[in-house]
DNA sequence: ACTAACATGTGAAATACTTCACAAGAAGTA
DNA sequence: TACTTCTTGTGAAGTATTTCACATGTTAGT
């Protein structure tokens, strides 16, 4: 079988490694950063609380990138993983729900550095909508469809109460948009060909009160 | 081997379950509200995109909840579900940094429905310190690990730019805090009796740009 | 040119996690 | 009581993921 450079890896990549290469993405970033050319597996493993082994293996799922003896060139594998990862480029997001959490996402650094541009906002409460958040005038969700075609938006954040999420999320599958990340505390309804997130950020707290309540050991960490 | 009713599970118990309980205990609120008094696997299973025997086997990890012909009882197992993870109680939430995120965490109503109170706010901004969030003063980070203490906190939410998270969570560590979720986008480095979480927002929209890009078939959902 | 120290890439082994499949219990019907 | 339908709980089987361990290759020093 040939390498995986054109039309995607062969083997299906777990979810994990796909989370991993985010966080090798991140730790290049700021060795780039501290003028490193060259990085063992050893050391990103450290870096990230991972092991050099597992490191080793989710790369060597997408190609050989590095030099035995010397390491992974920092730059070549930060852009490599950009690459594989799809933030080598500009994603056109709308933001839907300009709210707590919605206008929080509007600031949000981390989306930007990667290639989410946030060109749209929505919301439904009339003294929203024609406000100006950075710069970006908020629409009225009435238009919800036809305004996500005209902006030629790929990629849509939900920050809606859940009450509302299933309607709006109905409206952009109808608009042909394939990637949704859901912030809304509900489990959405969407076809087969869509791809849909749910961010939970109370699931973590979770974890935490379950670890302590528990004396909870957590997976061994190098 | 006695059942794990006392003093928490002894088997390891994946993160993984973990979370799904997380899933269950959603559910099961939402089942609740629509008046079901027990509910099955299969349907516990096809609310959440998961499998019969992956449910069953979660919750036989802590115990055997239901009844062989009939299902589970909706109230009962949402109660016991609380008492695994620990939400059936109240923990102080200290937030740190009042930021854009910050802000919305303070209004963000999953973390108080699970029993998660922020009772402390602290910003090293003199214009935001002494001012009013949703009925709560934020305090000076100057004074962060006496006031910690003082308030008896248990848990620290971090939502503090990269740059000073560190340092601040040199501070709460300090302060005897064992439980630390961070939303600021750096490795933390904690002692090894003290709990911590990252939130990484960005790592999903990853995910959904990494499948657009390479057609990923997402894990078989039933 | 030789040696020592490093470090990758990868089959194979070890673990971990999920799904299967079925014995056994419960409830309803007649 | 007998029979049917439903559904749990769980060993065992099946997959998936992680870690090991080592052949292979690079670099630097002498």
């Amino acid at each position: 079988m040939q390498s995986s450079q054109a039309g995607g890896p062969k083997k299906r990549i777990s979810e994990s490694t796909i989370h991993r290469l985010s966080l090798y993405y991140r730790a290049l970033s700021l060795l780039e950063k501290e003028n490193y050319e060259t990085v063992s597996s050893k050391e990103l493993a450290k870096r990230e609380k991972l092991t050099p082994a597992q490191v080793r293996k989710d790369l060597s799922f997408f190609g050989s990138f590095g030099t035995r003896g010397l390491g992974y060139p920092v730059t070549e594998l930060k852009k490599r993983i950009a690459t594989i990862l799809g933030i080598d480029r500009v994603w056109r997001v709308a933001l839907i729900g300009v709210g707590n959490i919605g206008s929080a996402l509007v600031s949000y650094k981390e989306f930007a550095k990667q290639g989410f541009h946030i060109v749209k906002l929505f919301d439904n409460d009339q003294r929203k909508i024609g406000s100006n958040h950075k710069g970006m005038i908020v629409s009225d969700i009435a238009n919800l469809e036809q305004e996500l075609t005209e902006a030629r938006i790929e990629v849509v954040v939900v920050a809606v109460p859940a009450t509302v999420a299933q309607y709006i999320v109905d409206d952009v599958v109808r608009a042909g948009v394939k990637a949704i990340l859901n912030f809304a505390p509900i489990n959405l309804r969407v076809p087969e060909d869509v791809y849909l997130r749910n961010e939970n950020m109370a699931m973590e707290l979770e974890y935490l009160s379950f670890a302590m309540v528990n004396n909870h050991t957590p997976k061994r960490v190098k």
